[in-house]
DNA sequence: TTCGTGACCTAGC
DNA sequence: AGCTAGGCCACGA
């Protein structure tokens, strides 16, 4: 029978594939959008397993601290910046997102 | 099976 | 702003 584990896959990519340009979602909300609550971990492996070719916006997804999960000297970090601005998401100075923005707004 | 690690989160100090 | 601790879960050694 099928498992659980892929169903709550194939809704982690639906919610993902259904992010704005323009917006960002954190890991956290990205798992309970796919129905598991608590699993931001179980995310974040997703996403590090997707393949390049990939036509999710993986670059939307962000930490809880509005952060970029990737070390700041690493090319993966300026990648993914790099998409973001290019959608019109701002940065402070101190390289964090307003969460507020999206998420309460 | 235990341990360490990881694109995480929240709470407390 | 930084650190610690606990929670969560999958994986490889």
């Amino acid at each position: 029978m099928t498992e659980p584990n892929t169903n709550a896959l194939q809704q982690l990519y639906t919610a993902l594939a259904g992010i704005p340009a323009g917006s960002v979602v954190t890991y956290g909300q990205l798992a309970a959008l796919a129905g598991m609550p608590g699993r931001a971990r179980w995310v974040g492996r997703v996403l590090s397993q997707l393949p390049e070719g990939s036509q999710l916006p993986w670059f939307r997804v962000i930490n809880a601290q509005g952060r970029i999960s990737f070390p700041p000297d690493s090319a993966a970090f300026a990648r993914q910046q790099s998409r973001l601005l290019a959608e019109g998401v701002d940065f402070s100075a101190s390289g964090r997102i307003d969460l507020n923005r999206f998420g309460l707004n």
